[in-house]
DNA sequence: TACAGGCATTAGCATATACTAAAGGGAAAA
DNA sequence: TTTTCCCTTTAGTATATGCTAATGCCTGTA
C-alpha cells in the first residue's frame, strides 16, 4: 500500500486495465504486453509491483482486478486524460487527430486544482473528443453499436472511436481527413465481408476502412 | 551526444543553470545540489552525464558552461515553462502564486506543436506572469533595480519577483495576498538595515519583508 | 496421450535517478 | 603554517523501469 499516487507508468497500467474491465475483455499480463508495447517479463515484475502497493489483485487464474483504491486512480487518469484532451482540442485548436497523443503526456501532470478548472471551463463534458464515455457515463455509449455490424445503405451518424484507435496516430489521421469523426452522418455504400473491409460515403467523399477497424468506431441511425 | 532529447531531470538541470549563467552567477555543483535539493553526489553524477550527453562543459575549475545544444534546450524548456504559467493564470484562472509550481509539473510534456498554439493564444508574451524575461527578452529586466536598494519615500512599481524565490509556495501565497505583483504600486515607508527588513505600503495594506527577498524583487520608480 | 500455442515466470542485465558515509582537494582564515 | 570550510568525488546501495533468453505451465487439439 506504499505507494501515495501512482507512477506515470502504472497510471499507463490503471488507465488501460480499467478500459478492459469496462469493456468486459479478459484483463491479464499479455493484454497489456500488447497494448503498452512493453516485454512480458516488464509487465510481469510491474504488475508484481502494483499488487505490493495495492492498485490491482491477481486471482489464481492471473486474472487481473482494480482494488477500489486503484479504480479511483484509475478513473483520476481517465478523466484528467479526456479533460486534457478537450482542452487542447477547443482551447488550444489541435487537430483532433492529435490530441490523444499529446493529452497522454500531460494527462500525468495534471493537479486536482487544475482538473477542477478543466472541468469548470469546459462545462463538465461526458465524453472525450473522440465519443468515448468519461469514467461514471458509460451509460451514454450503450446504445450505440459498432460500424461493422451495419448494413447497406444503413443512415448512420458516427458517434464513438474506441480508445485502442487513438493509438494508432497514422489511422486517426486518416480517419480525420475523412471525417469520421464523432456527430459526422454518412451512409454504408458497400460491404465486403470475403475482403474485410466496409465502405461508406460522407461529405468527404467514398472511405473504406477495414473491418476489424469498424468493430471498434459506434454508430447511432440517423432518425 | 547521445540523448536527443533531456530528460525531466536533465530538463530541470539545463533550466537552472541557464537562469545562473544569465545572472552571471558562478555556476558550480553545489549551487544545483542547493536550487534542486539534491544531494551533491547525486548532482556530480548527473553532470557527468550531461557532459557525455553533449549538454554542458566542465572547465577545469569545475565551472558549467552550456553547449550551443544545452542553451538551445534551456531556452525550450524555459519558454514552455513561461507559457505554460501564463496558459494556467489566464485560461484556467490559477492564482498567480500557484502558477509556477504546476507549469513545474507540466512544462517537460509541452510539445513544440502545442507550444505554438501557446504562443498564439497568448500573442507571444516577453514576461513570465511573474515579470522574468523569456529567453531572448532579457533586455527588458535591465533597467528595474532590486527592491532592496530603495529608500525610504520611494513610490515604486513592482516588476519582477526573481525565479527563484518561486519555488516557495508559501512565500508566494504571501505577496500574492499582500499584493507584491507585478504592475502594482507602493511606497517605501521604512528601511532597517539592522533588522534587515523593508517595509511598504500599497492598497492592501502595510507590508514588511526580509531585504534577502527584497533583494530578488525588482521594480521600477513610478513617473 | 502427446504436442502446439499462448501465457507467465525466472535469471541476468542495463540505465536514470536518488541516497548516505567517507575521503580528497584547495583556499581562506586563524 | 595549520586548521577550517566549502566543494567534489568515490564507494556502496536502492528503486523503477526496461530488455533478452530460457523455462515452466495449461489447455485444447491431433
Amino acid at each position: 500500500m506504499a505507494e501515495l499516487n501512482p507512477t506515470p507508468t502504472i497510471e499507463d497500467y490503471l488507465g488501460i486495465i480499467f478500459t478492459l474491465e469496462r469493456d468486459g475483455e479478459e484483463v491479464i499480463g499479455a493484454r497489456l504486453s500488447e497494448l503498452l508495447e512493453v516485454s512480458a517479463p516488464t509487465v510481469t515484475v510491474t504488475l508484481r509491483r502494483m499488487v505490493r502497493d495495492g492498485w490491482i489483485t491477481l486471482s489464481t487464474a492471473k486474472k487481473i482486478q482494480l482494488t477500489p483504491k486503484g479504480v479511483e486512480a484509475a478513473k483520476a487518469v481517465i478523466r484528467r486524460h479526456m479533460l486534457t484532451e478537450w482542452m487542447l482540442a477547443k482551447i488550444l485548436n489541435l487537430p483532433w487527430s492529435k490530441v490523444h497523443e499529446e493529452a497522454h503526456k500531460i494527462e500525468h501532470s495534471i493537479s486536482s486544482e487544475v482538473e477542477l478548472s478543466l472541468i469548470d471551463k469546459l462545462n463538465d463534458p461526458t465524453q472525450c473528443p473522440h465519443g468515448n464515455p468519461m469514467p461514471g457515463q458509460e451509460s451514454i455509449s450503450s446504445a450505440w453499436k459498432p460500424l461493422a455490424d451495419c448494413h447497406t445503405g444503413d443512415k448512420i451518424i458516427i458517434e464513438r472511436i474506441h480508445e485502442f484507435l487513438e493509438e494508432d496516430p497514422v489511422l486517426m489521421g486518416f480517419l480525420e481527413s475523412n471525417q469520421i469523426l464523432p456527430g459526422k452522418q454518412a451512409v454504408i455504400s458497400e460491404i465486403l465481408p470475403f475482403n474485410k473491409t466496409i465502405t461508406l460515403k460522407n461529405n468527404a467523399g467514398i472511405v473504406t476502412l477495414g473491418l476489424d477497424i469498424a468493430k471498434s468506431i459506434f454508430i447511432e441511425n440517423q432518425q
